[in-house]
DNA sequence: AGATCTCTTGACACCGTGTAAATTGACAGC
DNA sequence: GCTGTCAATTTACACGGTGTCAAGAGATCT
């Protein structure tokens, strides 16, 4: 008990399991992995895995959470929050969230299947997207102290539009869908924020003429 | 054989499945239906299914199809068809997908529910949107030979955003997630368009003044 | 030695989809 | 009437995936 379990030697079999699943659910070309799946990427036994998580929900929830530990994304998230204008936080903010997407998405589309059958990983998910909702609506108060949120624009809806643009679903549609790059995608998802919260309509224009393209996978 | 089958007083078994189907469907509050709750909806067994299709998700696809037909999608389509101008034909193309969607989403919400784990759902789902995207870039057509579409931007581009911008899932944020009325919806979604396809960049914060969020659903 | 903790093996219950075989009942044509 | 056919029925089962349970092996701490 008193001996160091966090040494470099010997990982904790809970955080390997973790592990397992992350890499698993990383690999978008095959189907999604079942327990027993894990279970032999790990290298235990499948009712092993029980002993650590009651339900496959919680590992999955579980992987989330040690993704955001892994990535740190409360520093990533630290720029934000520090931004001194309410623009500079807005851009921040959205460049925090959409780089972190394509990180977690192996993890969050498992997550978002189970959504679609379970209310139970609908109430987790939703959780999550409302931390997500917590931070858009900081960065659209921080517009309003400026003066830049355009008069007479409820903060409610300012706030459940920049929510719906950063959204995993609008993510997946553009890049995966659609095969935009991610660079391009940040751009159009970005201006159109700035159109509609920071009183910069051309920006949306100027931004989709920059946006190429030419090597995207699904010609379609 | 010669029998008129269409008649008034005994409806195809076919047809009863599909109406069960699609009420069961209809139902947000329960969990989706099985097999066998669509059988005992229809009155037969659940084998008798089976008999006259092939499985489930097959089932729900022809459930789509049925809808497609009562609904007489394509008379609906008919105004954006027939319209003069691109920027008439764009609103016409928006009005009527935006207010089809709320009528089907019971059914497409079942059929994006099995996509998540099913390849094939995936297929078919896919197929049905590309027809979707198929309006979308004769929208995005119309408007760039009225000189509408901003200089610059690239069709493929335009038309993966007007795409995005009418797809289930942003009604399903915007409508079921942030519980907007729908008639707010509409509107943010038009003036979106307008905005990003249409030169006018101040329609978005007129009509996002517009929107009320007094008596939604969820106040969080 | 004894106690405890982790993991193993093997078996099993449950649920939902899909398959298969034998049977019933209705309605057609000759 | 007899016969064929077609739709639907009942009963049974296979399969895949999750989650549970019980008995035991092996290591480690006291």
């Amino acid at each position: 008990m008193l001996i160091d379990t966090m040494s470099s030697e010997k990982i904790d079999t809970r955080t390997r399991i973790l592990k397992a699943a992350w890499s698993l659910l990383e690999d978008q070309t095959t189907a999604l992995p079942r327990m027993s799946d894990i279970a032999k990427e790990t290298g235990i036994s499948r009712q092993a895995l029980y002993l650590h998580f009651p339900s496959r929900l919680e590992l999955l929830v579980a992987t989330t959470r040690y993704q955001d530990q892994v990535f740190e994304i409360d520093k990533r998230l630290a720029p934000s929050r520090n931004a001194k204008g309410g623009i500079e936080r807005l851009d921040a903010f959205i460049d925090a969230l959409c780089s972190y997407i394509p990180k977690i998405y192996g993890v969050a589309r498992a997550l978002l299947a189970v959504e679609a059958t379970d209310p139970e990983a609908g109430a987790a998910w939703a959780e999550r997207m409302a931390d997500v909702r917590e931070g858009c609506a900081a960065a659209v108060q921080a517009l309003e102290r400026d003066g830049v949120l355009p008069d007479g624009v409820d903060v409610e809806v300012a706030t459940d539009l920049l929510w719906t643009l950063i959204s995993v679903r609008n993510w997946e549609h553009l890049t995966q869908t659609c095969g935009w790059p991610q660079e391009c995608y940040l751009d159009t998802v970005k201006s159109l924020a700035h159109a509609a919260l920071a009183q910069d309509p051309t920006a949306l224009i100027r931004s989709l003429k920059d946006c190429s393209l030419d090597g995207r996978p699904t010609p379609s």
